[in-house]
DNA sequence: TCCATTAATGCAACAAATTTGTATTTGCAA
DNA sequence: TTGCAAATACAAATTTGTTGCATTAATGGA
């Protein structure tokens, strides 16, 4: 899927700005931050653009916050765009990537009253490259 | 178990503030944030001391940190303390409390090469009291 | 109990992520 | 094309968390 339709599909504005987050999205297949998608983009956006394009298309469903334990908020396609469904991430704690697990999550069981909107596993540990 | 018993058990000093700190989160039942414990204990301290007592805390297993969405770390108490073994977290979305659920986790396989060091399960969704 | 050692604390300054206010610009529909 | 609402840039403020250093307090031994 295009960003074109991806924003038409969610009633946004086609701006430069939302394209060029989606498109490095699209390209990488991690998860990533702010700052990480700035340097993809090379200082064509201010700081604080990035974070309310973050917040509209989050709110819209295109993307979804994914934090680890660094305190920095990572966004990653949702489900809706990538046709995938929810599933757990990998942290690297040396070279601080983040992927994408490929498997399915179970919720489990809770209290009752309590009702569930959003599932997150991460896993912590050393990647494939790391390692070698 | 007592605050006393559970620093000595970890070869740590008797304080105040770690005794404060243990103390607010035995009574609270959830994961607490620095800003959190602070206005339990009423600016009795400085906020590096919180800070690092928590790192101390954690180092000798007696809590750990939990992050959720809003980019604020939070502390609990840790297996060794309350007994618990590993267990997912609920984060509500509207009074942002985090939980802790009575459940173990289960790690999901990982591709070869990825080696685990840890494992955290947020479920997000609003709670009994937020329900109501 | 008193003392020395060593860790814990308070304070100030700093750093980084994120938010808010506001004026200007831009997308889009009529 | 024109107008309006939404998006953007820029500046400044907030919030969370860290670091360096001088002072204070906890603990074990004399």
């Amino acid at each position: 899927m295009d960003t074109f339709s991806i924003l038409r599909n969610h009633n946004l504005r086609r701006t430069a700005c939302r394209e060029g987050i989606l498109k490095v999205m699209m390209t990488s297949g991690k998860a990533l931050s702010e700052s990480e998608i700035r340097s993809h983009l090379m200082g064509n956006f201010d700081r604080t653009t990035f974070y309310r394009s973050f917040k509209t298309m989050e709110d819209s469903g295109i993307l979804h916050k994914i934090v680890v334990d660094d305190r920095m908020v990572r966004y990653g396609l949702s489900e809706a765009v990538t046709g995938k469904s929810s599933h757990p991430h990998f942290y690297c704690t040396t070279c601080h990537s983040v992927f994408c697990l490929d498997q399915s999550l179970v919720a489990p069981q809770l209290p009752s009253g309590f009702s569930t909107d959003d599932l997150e596993m991460i896993v912590k540990g050393v990647c494939k490259k790391c390692n070698a």
